[in-house]
DNA sequence: GATGAATGAGACTTCATTCAT
DNA sequence: GATGAATGAAGTCTCATTCAT
């Protein structure tokens, strides 16, 4: 019991120390020893809990996951399912522009190209995904969202979209709205697939 | 003028000899110090022609804009401007596909996104922005694009679709073709703007 | 201490390799890259141990306090406590003279009288001031040396006049012989102190 | 005729900007690039009429020398000789102390320490030995300097002594008054020669 | 599970100095 | 005499990562 708790806080410290930071001074402005030194743990755990560094960047999909679970909860399951697509983006790209460091994000990407790892941003087991092809599968079925591709097919399409206008908002450093951007690119982008 | 022998000789070997290991190893397997040893030269004149190893990798849109070039002076000018759009594009992936490393491309985005220099990949005055516009601007003259966006909103979009595609393609570890799968996405893409 | 061994082997083989190479090379013909070479070790452990290559020079200290260590235990102690200083000084001349190069030895006075870290030269802490101390101090309580300046003065002037003459055979480029010139200069300089 | 002109004005600037940068920067502080910027000349220039950036350090000698002539010209002949060596020495060090940056002596020192050129400081010919042999040979005939040594060599040992204090003086990095402390020492460095 | 000393790798800096024009 | 682009040589820094305890 004790070795449960004690585990959990440790991880959990490092954790919370090291979004604390990167908010604060960017992943590449952070260090591992910047991370243990504020988490109160040492280089041993941290690397005891986390393989890489980049590891913890990961942990941002999770932060994602948990807002696209809550967006699921209180949406309109009678919503037009071409317009929920549409309303997941506008919501997403809302959130990120407004809770989440663009240096964060541009991280997150810059590193996703590079690393030897897995490549969170790209795993189709994410809740994510499987939200997005939920709404695709049943707009499909409703016929409100074309037949001739694939659900998989549409989904991965739509995340592409998504990935390019963050990652086009990284690049520019934020000098547009990413939700603005979104809210004009994505209708046309995805005006194929209206039924 | 009369330096131009000497100087441009310094700073071609480093980029000859950069580009040749960069395909032999990979961006982040070339050592600073390898390129020198190849070259010939030094630390101190590398670093007087190049702020960063990044700058370096920079020098592939100079590559890339010359095969733009070549590619305009071969194109048949009377070709519809809406296929001519879809040709550049799948030219492109497809010399992209054969002639350079994914690797390297993956480095470049990578580089850009968290990069505190100038960030090639959008720079308005590249021969390729010049040459989309130009073509699209034609293509709006000629009725066969749409006329209810500027040209310049219309490249703009046309170019993210492009970096969309290669980041993914990036992302995915080349595990489907750039070309086909750019030859597919594209006209779904740019539906939008057909007159 | 359990980690002594691991510890000290690495710290020591660097400076093993280092003192090794001054020899051999001279202080600044021999790199930190030749050091790290041939003690095995790497840049990265350089620098953990020490600041600066300055540093390892001021272990030349530590060489020195050694044999005034054993020189003291090999004294008569009851000999004149004068002549002890003027024996010391010239023991420890020719043992300059013969085992440590010129090269080295005017290093170490260039790189302390530029350098921003600790000054060893002076640092009253050494093996050496407490031993020159303690002759001064039982020649006063013997009668031997005078009275009228304390110990602590008395051994600061015996220590800049020994400075001054490595300073200046340094200077000359070894043109005279060290051990000599001291043994004709210092009763000159102490005389004075005779009681 | 503006050959030699322009020729001296261009040397001149170097000087005088090289001082005043040394002033204010010390010597490891300047570079060769602030000296010709704030000379408004080029490196070509500066090496055209200097060897190496050491070369300028040693027209430090050239000032001393300038302040021993004046010193002479205004001290009375008549004085005891003794009393005049320990007279100019603490001129000396009154003006090095007041006039002169502690980092530069320091800087002097630590350069004729290493050099691989000439050694100013041991120079023979400059004004300073001159004068002080004057003085010592004066002190002989006149009984009040003693005889059994020659002038040179008493103006070997009496420099020797001057640069001693200095040199301390620049380790301690002036925790001390130079003229006071060459005052206290002075006397009982030179007794042995009192005649 | 935890620790942190030690390591490895390579980017980057700094400047004095050289040389072709 | 003058110029400054180019060079060479090392020193230094930065960190993520490993490993013996």
């Amino acid at each position: 019991m004790e070795r449960t708790k004690k585990g959990k806080s440790a991880k959990n410290r490092i954790v919370t120390a090291a979004w604390q930071l990167f908010h604060e001074k960017g992943y590449n402005g952070t260090t591992v020893d910047d991370i243990i030194a504020l988490s109160g743990t040492s280089k041993g755990s941290f690397y005891y809990y986390f393989n890489t560094k980049d590891e913890l960047l990961n942990t941002l999909s999770v932060i994602l996951d948990d807002f696209y679970e809550e967006l699921e909860s209180r949406m309109n399951p009678d919503l037009n399912s071409f317009v929920k697509l549409l309303n997941v983006n506008y919501e997403a790209h809302k959130m990120i522009e407004e809770n989440i460091s663009i240096d964060l994000i541009a991280s997150l990407y810059s590193t996703q190209l590079v690393s030897q790892g897995q490549r969170n941003l790209l795993d189709q087991n994410r809740t994510y995904y499987k939200f997005i092809t939920r709404i695709v599968t049943e707009g499909q079925m409703r016929g409100q969202i074309r037949n001739d591709m694939s659900a998989t097919e549409i989904t991965k399409y739509f995340t592409m979209c998504e990935r390019a206008l963050v990652s086009d908002w990284c690049l520019s450093r934020g000098e547009f709205s990413l939700s603005e951007y979104s809210h004009k690119c994505m209708p046309v982008m995805l005006e194929h697939f209206k039924a």
